[in-house]
DNA sequence: CAGCTGACGCATA
DNA sequence: GTATGCGCCAGCT
């Protein structure tokens, strides 16, 4: 098995996202500290192919707590919808509450994996 | 082979 | 407070 390619990466920690909390593109680069944000976006990119439930991209948003990559759905209100199905709000194309729904990779270390 | 693009983020004017 | 530019680096044309 090679090293995992940088996009696979990304997948590992969206998939981590809890339900109920969005993450950044910047977030997660972070975290990695590799490539930047524009990377994560070029990886979720790839991820189009998967079902939602096999990655809930929905779940990242940039770092205003908007959703840039609507677009790139299956329909541009998919991720709004999602979203909202797990309860978070969204208005005007962005989560209102982002602040307090924002969740960063770093607390996956506080959870004893 | 060289250049452009992009689901972003930050610095600067 | 808004507007514009640059960096990031893999993939595509």
């Amino acid at each position: 098995m090679s090293e995992p390619t940088y996009y696979e990466l990304v997948y590992e920690v969206v998939r981590r996202i809890p339900p109920g909390r969005v993450t950044t593109y910047g977030a997660i680069a972070d975290f990695l500290t590799l490539g930047s944000a524009r990377m994560v976006g070029w990886a979720l990119n790839q991820c189009i192919s998967l079902a939602d439930d096999q990655l809930p991209a929905h779940r990242v948003v940039n770092r205003l707590g908007e959703l840039s990559g609507r677009l790139h759905f299956a329909t541009p209100s998919r991720m709004e919808e999602l979203l909202r199905q797990e309860g978070v709000p969204v208005e005007n194309h962005r989560v209102t509450d982002f602040k307090e729904r924002f969740w960063s990779p770093e607390e996956l270390m506080e959870e004893d994996y």
